[in-house]
DNA sequence: ATAATAAGTTAGACTAATCTAACATTAGAT
DNA sequence: ATCTAATGTTAGATTAGTCTAACTTATTAT
């Protein structure tokens, strides 16, 4: 069994090859928030257990084994997010840091009756896809609301980030999942958007926010 | 912040004491599994934190700011065990094992949120009680069912011991707490009850299982 | 092409939590 | 009262996870 610290290892390790692909041990270091050398010695050991493909001086790439250990750790993390909002009334700003302590309890009838209580969920609070039992992902291609022109109408479907502050800034503007989205108008100048929020509400949705929107185009 | 070890040591300190009062260097390592000289290390260590009051070769007993800690933590403990059995159906032999776990979940809201869906309860699935927010425990002294006598009618409320093995042993017999009981007749060579269950069933009860058995006389 | 910079590795130290072996103190039995 | 057995303490080693400092390899810019 991992330890709490190499489970997270191996998270931070799925996660940045999600993005990148190969991971450069500076990149794990930085996203784990320790120091190159204790990064280094982690690569040794999960290599040495058969959990990272590993050549010195060669970026590192999870083996399969390391790639659905890290799945269903956050399958766990994500069923938690989900089962915090749906069951306990939190809201999604406020599920991360909890979930990221309850992921590691060891318990799998735990995890199988939440699982079963929110009725086999498929994504998260966020609009990630929740691993299944196996550690396969079913990842959907979303489009990024920044991508579509003028007139589409779109359902918003996931956040490409949810650090605290953009999911407040999301709160205090009503914006949340599986609304629908038409776009009114693009500025040329800096991109930003006016759009119509379920038929109701004008807002105006920057660059960097429009960015961070992922949609179905409808 | 104490550590999840540390958590542990001052939760079996505070077990133990509820019994005896004094708590010996080798109850504790008995209680932790752990070597003796592991133990005194570590009471050395909550000595040093003003958790535990110790001079040596003396038995120990918690300071009351170790008292209240540790309280805290049987809190987070037994408001875990009733949520698992009211709100994810659990039953009251499951819960212990995942409680040990979630216990040291470092997070307010997820433990006031818990109170606030349970209704702020008082009691755990074992009729043990749940310290307050201050750590303040209400201790209700119960009789045990071996010590009754024929005739007397009570109702079961509390556990003194909920080991996995008794709480089967009471499900096959559907023994829960809240039932009433009517002593029909106690047998003098073994101290063994035949009883009356809700005015329906007759049930053969030994003395090991009535001595464990906490009521109150009706 | 090579020097400078970035990235990765090795060595050595530290802390927390554990162990065993050796030693010290206390308490109980006669 | 004192010797033995039980209990507690100290010393020293180990493992996991962390660090800094020093060194090596790879990459990039001119």
């Amino acid at each position: 069994m991992a330890s709490q610290t190499e489970e997270n290892y191996l998270k931070s390790l799925f996660l940045l090859a999600d993005t990148n692909g190969e991971i450069s041990l500076s990149d794990l270091s930085k996203a784990m928030e320790i120091s190159i050398p204790t990064a280094n010695s982690m690569v040794n050991k999960l290599h040495t257990k058969g959990l990272l493909k590993y050549k010195k001086y060669k970026p590192l790439s999870l083996t399969s084994k390391g790639k659905k250990e890290a799945a269903l750790i956050i399958r766990k993390h994500r069923l938690t997010e989900i089962f915090l909002v749906e069951v306990m009334g939190f809201g999604w700003e406020q599920v991360h840091e909890i979930a990221e302590q309850i992921e590691h309890i060891n318990s799998s009838v735990f995890f199988e009756r939440m699982d079963e209580l929110l009725s086999f969920p498929t994504i998260d609070p966020h609009g990630s896809p929740i691993p299944d039992k196996n550690g396969k992902i079913v990842w959907k291609s979303h489009e990024n609301l920044s991508n579509c022109k003028v007139g589409q109408k779109v359902k918003l479907v996931a956040l490409s980030q949810s650090s605290d502050e953009f999911l407040k800034f999301l709160n205090a503007k009503n914006i949340c999942l599986g609304m629908k989205i038409e776009i009114l108008s693009i500025e040329v100048f800096d991109q930003s958007m006016l759009v119509l929020c379920e038929g109701l509400r004008k807002e105006h949705l920057s660059f960097i926010v429009s960015e961070k929107l992922l949609v179905e185009v409808l």
